[in-house]
DNA sequence: GCGATACGTTAGTCATGACTTACCGTAAGT
DNA sequence: ACTTACGGTAAGTCATGACTAACGTATCGC
């Protein structure tokens, strides 16, 4: 399994979405974030395992509590693994538009 | 259920990347797409189905057959979804690491 | 040292979804 | 018209994973 593998797969739940969207916006604690979700504790620990195997975020000790930041290379990976296709993506579309237009000058 | 969601969640399966990644090479048909993979044609006609509510590709009917094509609005759609996130993270990024080297120097 | 707080892990439950088989409609060839 | 090829849909099975409850560990304040 990939690294973009894994990231998307990551993505993919709307809790860890939810959950990546507030670390993005700020650096939080698990606690912290557990209480603004409808969702146990131990779940947010669960998820966060999840995005952090993925590269999606990073974990710093802090006392007893423990910070959890985004990992920009997670992000990267996935724009990367996009950017595969972007241009041939739009080549296939604007030969696809060229020939239906055609298509449309015929009657 | 955005359209980013449903993108996501299409993308997390490993079928259907690989089905999306051969489409983005070459449009295909769905027989001949399914003759190339280790499941049933039936599957891959509902993997396509799942990517065109997403937004990822789009299919146009050619005779008795139908050409799948990828979409580039649904790449679109993930590459903004993430930008949004992406200068946050380099710069929660760049800040973590300055106060880690900085802690570095205590000792 | 002791209670309290903050996390991670395990075991077990339950729902989602990926897959196959069977069936039905549609278009091209003879 | 009949047959053959292409493709979507329905029903049913089975595995994956999201969640909770309970337990164990480490850190801070008194």
């Amino acid at each position: 399994m990939t690294n973009v593998s894994r990231a998307l797969t990551a993505l993919a739940d709307p809790t860890r979405r939810t959950i990546f969207e507030r670390l993005a916006a700020q650096p939080c604690a698990v606690g912290a974030l557990a209480r603004g979700l409808p969702v146990s504790r131990p779940a947010v620990s669960q998820h966060l395992k999840v995005l952090k195997e993925a590269g999606l975020v990073i974990d710093t000790p802090d006392g007893a509590s423990r910070v959890y930041r985004i990992d920009p290379r997670g992000i990267g990976a996935i724009r990367h693994w996009l950017d595969q296709f972007w241009t041939d993506a739009l080549d296939s579309f604007a030969a696809f538009a060229e020939s239906k237009t055609k298509e449309d000058d015929k009657p």
